[in-house]
DNA sequence: AGGCGTACCTGAGGGC
DNA sequence: TGCCCTCAGGTACGCC
């Protein structure tokens, strides 16, 4: 489910509720979602208070009173945020609860059991294997062009690699592909200087407006207040499969990479 | 280096 | 109605 732009809205939405929040009770449904193991996470998270909401790529680092919690939401990891008074959501509806002092709730839920969370002592954030984040003022174009450089890769799957640009997934690789009209069959090392130079800026806007608009809402993703996003209104390609291209009105077609289907438009991208 | 298959899971939707 | 297949926003691992 979660790319980037999901990712960062679901910190948000949880950096607007959890710091200062201290955990009095502790409900583990799905035991493989936590990790090292159900015991030792309960132990260091029993009594254990919120004290800030990042993210790293596509990872949530939550630091802790003591120590962090790293996640990953996988396809189709959830959270729900209820602060005290707000009813708690159905039995079922959740895999995982840590209850607060004083009221309110963090819910987990996992509709494929593939996310988990990770109890660390140190953080975890330095020894992530990630790429640069694409909306850091360090990430720039000189910077870019360093990765993609003599690369034989073929853009989408680079684009997927977290180990080299970190955040963007399959909905986000097609429309950046799309908006800098690029063939996503193309080896990364191709691209002269101006095609680098869109790709690098399409990237960056589409995270952006991505981000604005509360993320995309296919199947999964809600929000940490039960809200869907609305960037799926505005996709050019992804899932647009037989539909008209918005740019030359030609038909977006779909092709396999790997076993995941890459959107794009063969009129648009050269 | 790079690409592919498989695995981890559940559920939705299409074809018959 | 049911069955069987494919597909889904991610990533790790093993193999060629």
């Amino acid at each position: 489910m979660p790319e980037l732009p999901e990712v960062e809205n679901v910190r948000r939405g949880l950096a607007a509720c959890l710091p200062g929040k201290k955990i009095a009770e502790i409900e583990i449904l799905v035991p493989k979602l936590v990790r090292p193991d159900c015991d030792s996470f309960r132990e260091a998270l029993a009594g254990n208070s919120f004290r800030e909401v990042r993210r790293r790529g596509k990872n949530l680092v939550f630091r802790m009173e003591r120590g962090y919690i790293l996640c990953h939401l996988k396809m189709s990891g959830r959270f729900l945020c209820r602060t005290p008074g707000q009813p708690a959501p159905p039995a079922g509806s959740y895999h995982l609860a840590l209850g607060f002092s004083g009221g309110g709730a963090l819910y987990y839920h996992d509709l494929r059991r593939f996310g988990w969370l990770s109890f660390t002592a140190e953080n975890p954030e330095p020894s992530l294997p990630l790429g640069p984040e694409p909306l850091d003022r360090a990430f720039t174009p000189a910077a870019w062009h360093g990765i993609i450089s003599g690369r034989r890769t073929k853009l989408k799957q680079l684009l997927l690699d977290q180990e080299r640009i970190a955040g963007l997934g399959n909905i986000y690789a097609a429309e950046a592909l799309f908006r800098a009209g690029l063939d996503p069959d193309r080896p990364a090392g191709s691209l002269d200087p101006a095609e680098e130079e869109k790709l690098y800026r399409a990237m960056r806007a589409v995270l952006r407006e991505a981000i604005g608009a509360g993320g995309t809402s296919i199947v999964d993703y809600l929000k940490p207040d039960g809200k869907p996003g609305t960037f799926q209104e505005r996709l050019s390609v992804y899932r647009r499969a037989g539909g008209a291209c918005r740019r030359c009105r030609g038909t977006v077609s779909v092709k396999k990479h790997g076993s995941r289907s890459t959107y794009y438009c063969p009129g648009c991208q050269k």
